[in-house]
DNA sequence: AATTCTGATGGAATCGTTTCCATGAGCAGT
DNA sequence: ACTGCTCATGGAAACGATTCCATCAGAATT
């Protein structure tokens, strides 16, 4: 039935062939000191036999398997796919595989995941945290070398584990100065009653709003919402009925965004005459929806390079990277009314 | 710097701790016969050390590595992300890590990724597929296990191959069934004049849309566009100025719909009074459009799911499954005028 | 000429698991 | 009591690579 599942050639076969040992081939093959005819030999044995090392003898020995696993909480979302497709084009310059998990945002399943690549011995990880540092401080000692993305861990109960995970790199977009320009816009359009919408875990991009809004926060007007399409609805949807006054709102990801379109039209409110709406992240369907939609654009795919980037390089470890956001704007705000 | 490293703990420590042979711990713990008092001190000295089975010795010794591999041609496109995350869910009950591959739709760097694949003695593939038999039959006849998604390969010059090709399962959406009811759809609101854009490989697709208009098509409205948006743009452009005539066009996915709705938007044809729109596939931002689009709804989710248990179900291959689609009326489409 | 040094080379150990095989105990059937 | 049978069990081989270490030849130094 099944093919007759002819034998691997193995190092052996080279070494046998070019008449050296196995080790010799080994070292030619991985840039080791050779002559330059026993490398010649070697080589040619190689390309002659299509002679590809297995990883899995390779990973056996050096008791680590390559690769980067990345670990986002919903590959569906355009903004982690795009970081995704970020981490993937760095990898595959590096001719690493990448393992991907979901975590729904749901530490517990993070936690398991985490723990099944150990069972792996992945040892290069990208993660979009969920949980604190009690669910990570364990990881980074157990060997593997983390790299946070889009976000980073905060909440962080005992003293002695700040500290390990200050030495976790992270790339973050820059979410304050995102959050503070959106603000800025719109109070400079003359808006003073401004919602925002939040997932929980948008702890950085809540505070900012705090910050930015100064004087004119209204904490009523700042509602969080679980990371499920319903629980966004339902928060847009409360915001918009309990208070009608309110003539902006901000959105601290695209599925909100998405939400607030949605229940915006539902409630019969337009866009942008009785409310301005500016989303976090410039997913392709902002520029579709009528009006288009002014967003606080994320370079969600240089977070995965550059993630990635990170992770490669073991050695040094930088400080955390800040990448810039962009207020595009378009159609979806104006002057209050 | 680095951790201290400790060791991991390792078969040999559980042996050591219930005072039994490697061997036997490695029967209890995969299931194997052993009297039940040697169970539970296997059992209890495995959970005393927080033992876990390296993945790495299990898989050199068993000549594979366990886990799916997954190739799609482009993740950030919003049909492969849910088909993946199809794929993601069935494998979490597995237990089997996922890995990830981009193709773009470019059968060089399919191959590339396939080869890779075999180096890491991956043995179950789930792809999208960009090439054709030709490059699909070496990685047969290597032994892994192959399942299509979304696709199949077609083109295939040797007559040996064709038969090889076609033991590959494959998990596919009713192409010819969903064009059917979106041509019927149209032509029942008396369109007579219907462009199709579809890209490069959908193959399946066209040839439907060829059939269900029979000697209503027009070869000229019939256009292909290459796998980015700038072509797929490109495609839509060029058909709305070339034809002003038509009343109605479909999409082959969902980005040409998008190129589509931006193309009409620049030209200035109105949505549906202008022309009516059908989109293949329903992604998330169709509702937010407006006017809201009519698509044909693919169930990439399960299609991912279908294709992940066909892959892990190595026994008995089944025939190709074929999933319905639907028609969805939203807003796009009005009667000719 | 004797010595030290350098660089190439291959044998063998190693990584952690699974699995083959031999051993021995216990038990039932004759 | 002897044979045959079924189990549980542990030792050891195997998987395929890397790497330590010893060896050896030839060149360079004394």
């Amino acid at each position: 039935m099944s093919s007759p599942a002819q034998r691997r050639t193995t190092i052996k076969d080279v070494a046998e062939m070019a008449g050296v040992g196995v080790a010799t081939v080994s070292r030619v093959l991985s840039g080791g000191s050779a002559s330059a005819e026993t490398r010649e030999r070697v080589l040619d044995a190689a390309t002659k036999l299509d002679y590809r090392p297995s990883a899995l003898g390779r990973n056996l020995r050096q008791q680590r398997s390559g690769g980067i696993a990345l670990l986002v909480p919903d590959i569906t979302d355009n903004f982690y796919a795009r970081l995704a497709d970020g981490v993937l084009s760095c990898a595959r310059s590096y001719r690493e595989p990448v393992t991907i998990g979901v975590t729904g945002d749901d530490p517990e399943q993070e936690a398991d995941l985490v723990g099944s690549l150990l069972e792996q011995s992945m040892d290069r990880v990208i993660a979009v945290p969920s949980g604190d540092g009690e669910m990570w401080a364990p990881a980074l000692r157990a060997g593997l070398s983390v790299v946070f993305a889009d976000r980073r861990v905060w909440r962080d109960p005992a003293p002695g584990q700040q500290r390990v995970l200050d030495e976790v790199p992270a790339v973050l977009a820059d979410d304050r100065a995102g959050v503070r320009t959106a603000v800025e816009y719109l109070t400079g359009l003359g808006h003073r009653k401004i919602g925002f919408l939040a997932r929980h875990g948008q702890t950085q991009r809540t505070r900012a709003f705090r910050t930015a809004m100064g004087e004119l926060l209204d904490e009523e007007l700042v509602v969080p919402a679980r990371a499920s399409r319903d629980s966004a609805y339902a928060a847009a949807s409360g915001l918009f009925q309990r208070r009608p006054d309110i003539t902006a709102v901000l959105t601290g990801d695209n599925m909100l965004g998405e939400a607030a379109v949605l229940a915006a039209r539902e409630l019969d409110v337009r866009i942008p005459r009785d409310l301005s709406l500016v989303m976090f992240d410039d997913v392709p369907w902002a520029e579709l929806c009528s009006p288009p939609l002014t967003v606080v654009a994320q370079p969600a795919q240089d977070i995965g390079y550059r993630a990635a980037e990170l992770v490669m390089r073991q050695g040094r470890r930088p400080k955390t990277v800040m990448l810039p956001t962009q207020l595009i704007i378009r159609g979806s705000c104006g002057p209050r009314r």
